[in-house]
DNA sequence: AGGAAACCTCGGCCGC
DNA sequence: TGCGGCCGAGGTTTCC
């Protein structure tokens, strides 16, 4: 589930709990997570005898930074980060243990098992997948309009399936995308170059705002989400359209919508944000 | 370029 | 009320 509000989250609560930890020993109980180094031993004897430094946050990525190494974790759509006690009982679906020498672990669990963890040298992460091709960082000052602006305009692609795309723009998923469409009063299957300098004003505004206003409230948790100390995410009761189908619009009143947008739910008020901006219907009625 | 399928498991809903 | 089956789930990659 987690996008960038979740995310950030998981990494503030982290940033409580385990920095100056040491980590004795690394149990790889799901082989799959781990996507380098290829092989489940090395990645346990890379980590083993290393403390943490911070935890980082870059788009939907967790980086934690160690003495020589840099952990780069990926939770896709279920993963958790949870720190226990070592005598506590190991919940299903925990697929890998960082144990410390303190008599406590991290634990990540994630009941669909799509979750991903890299290793690399400090500083050499950036040069590699995962984090070598992402996008602008939305929350940072340097995502201006300007930026923005030079990154997106004039693509004939749909805008809501560019916003998702993690090379233009890092941190954003299914929810905020549609709750920041909403906000800017942009139909999601507009094609980014129709949209005129002022939509891409309202919509650069839209996702800080949104985005802003999330990690405030400490995320969603639509499903299962739960940050590193247990707690609940507060933002999913903030939503204006996601999960809204057949709801009255805050806005206008009128049904919120829901439909598939390049094979993704999608949810809309088709009044607040109309498919074509007025002056090209009017146009083509003419010319019909 | 853009859509569909695939990676997994689980929970909700429908129908019997 | 109980059970089986289908659908969909917040992300990303890969294959047409």
């Amino acid at each position: 589930m987690p996008e960038l509000p979740e995310v950030e989250t998981v990494k503030r609560t982290l940033n409580a709990l385990i920095p100056g930890k040491r980590i004795d020993q690394v149990q790889v109980l799901l082989p799959r997570i781990i996507q380098h180094p290829s092989e489940p031993e090395i990645f346990a004897a890379l980590l083993a005898g290393q403390h943490i430094h911070t935890v980082e946050r870059r788009g939907k990525f967790l980086r934690f930074v160690l003495d020589d190494a840099v952990l780069v974790s990926h939770l896709r759509m279920e993963g958790r980060y949870g720190v226990y006690p070592s005598e506590a009982e190991v919940e299903k679906h925990t697929h890998v243990i960082f144990k410390f020498s303190d008599q406590t672990e991290l634990r990540y669990r994630d009941v669909r098992q799509f979750g991903t963890m890299h290793i690399f040298a400090k500083g050499e992460e950036w040069n590699h997948p995962p984090l070598n091709k992402l996008g602008l960082e939305p929350l940072d000052p340097s995502f201006t309009f300007a930026a923005f602006s030079a990154k997106i305009a004039g693509r004939p692609t749909k805008v809501k399936p560019l916003l998702l795309n993690q090379e233009y723009i890092a941190g954003i998923g299914n929810i905020y995308v549609d709750e920041s469409l909403f906000k800017a009063g942009i139909h999601p299957e507009r094609s980014v170059q129709s949209l005129t300098r002022s939509e891409l004003k309202k919509l650069h505004e839209a996702i800080v705002a949104t985005l802003q206003d999330a990690v405030e409230l400490g995320g969603s948790s639509i499903k299962s989400y739960v940050n590193g100390q247990g707690e609940m995410g507060m933002f999913q009761q903030k939503l204006l359209v996601y999960g809204r189908k057949e709801e009255p619009c805050c806005r206008c009143g009128g049904l919120i919508e829901r439909f598939v947008v390049a094979g993704r739910g999608t949810h809309a008020c088709l009044k607040c944000q109309p498919q074509k901006r007025r002056t090209r219907t009017v146009r083509k009625a003419q010319i019909e």
